[in-house]
DNA sequence: TACTTCAGTGTACATGTGTTCGCTGAAGTT
DNA sequence: AACTTCAGCGAACACATGTACACTGAAGTA
């Protein structure tokens, strides 16, 4: 049961995914690829698409999901293995930082379809964000002892910061990446501050 | 001189304006907008449209402008006319969130050329954006009396929060909506208190 | 009145698209 | 060995697009 047959079929399916990727850059977004574009980028038939996905739709759901997964990973590891050293939240920024640095496609894509055409892709980075932002908000609960509400509208905040900062960062020449982090980190901590004395008023026992 | 040729003029190229504002929504954007589907809205022929505008790019542009400058006027009047009863966010966010709601497609254009294919496009947002912000940095480092660059930074947050919560604003129901005004004001309130505390932190004399 | 300008037109063409259909041949099954 | 499955193919289709071109006729001009 080697399967050589389901081997190959991963292959190229794989090789769409690849494509479809590879093709993305500042001037081309996802919703302006074509079906024959991937194909003829994967090294396929046309109508060989169909085999894989039964629509651009399908492959760009499965390409949200992908790109949302890796860059939660990310993060995630990142708010681990951060030492006392350092401040989470310079970790993350710089984290999140390197990510679009080094997949500005991959961000790209979440980054246009959050506000594009298709109901369905808007619906799906919403999800992917909105992990980012249950995940930051628990943390925040546990590590700064906030009150569940302050936590979620904070973690709100501080993703909209990054993820738009992020955007910004890709279009910026290398003197303004530098500044941009900068001032990411000292957003964040602005609101950080700021929703600890919030709760502080609110609950001063504490 | 009653230039009625030129009136004629002006009248269809308003209409192709119109037309092209009118054919936005959720699920159509100016990117996958033709110029035929713009002329045929507009009750002309396809060829007749150059006889306005070298592009689709160009009208584009046009849009960009002419949408950027009614939001901003709009902001500019908010700042002026609130009364010393209400603060000065909560009259901004009201505006903002009263702006996006009655002129979806105008806002979703400027929300989706941001991080669209075309660079001219990209910095013709940008450029728009970049006024509210020089402006709004301008009034809190005068209102406020804060350093020149703790209001830069600020001013970068409050107007990426609010310009990304009226995005997640179109999508939202009734309920969904009056919260996120809420949590617009509350996330701005963080900042600016995150931001007062810092620059006293750094200047206590004052 | 004779002449020019020019917004708007209709035809035409080359190009790229998504998708249907029937075929092929290797992989998998019995 | 005989049979089935199915990933990949090429031809063909109807369709929409951007744009070139030569034209018309009313508005403007002298």
């Amino acid at each position: 049961m080697a399967g050589i047959r389901a081997q190959q079929k991963q292959k190229t399916r794989q090789a769409i995914i690849d494509a479809a990727l590879n093709q993305l850059s500042a001037e081309q977004s996802f919703a302006n690829l074509s079906l024959r574009e991937v194909a003829r980028e994967a090294g396929i038939a046309p109508t060989s698409f169909y085999r894989h996905f039964k629509d651009m739709e399908e492959l760009g759901l499965t390409l949200v999901d992908e790109c949302g997964l890796t860059l939660r990973q990310l993060m995630r590891s990142a708010r681990k293995r951060f030492d006392s050293q350092t401040s989470i939240i310079k970790v993350s920024v710089e984290t999140f930082m390197e990510f679009v640095e080094q997949n500005p496609n991959t961000f790209r894509l979440l980054l246009r379809e959050r506000s594009g055409t298709s109901r369905a892709f808007r619906e799906a980075v919403a999800r992917e964000v909105e992990f980012f932002r249950l995940e930051l908000a628990d943390y925040l609960e546990t590590e700064s002892k906030l009150p569940t509400d302050v936590a979620r509208i904070q973690a709100d905040a501080l993703v909209t910061i990054t993820f738009n900062n992020g955007a910004e960062y890709l279009d910026a020449g290398e003197h303004k990446k530098r500044r941009l982090i900068e001032d990411t980190i000292t957003q964040l901590r602005f609101i950080a501050n700021g929703a600890a004395a919030f709760a502080k008023e609110e609950d001063p026992t504490d």
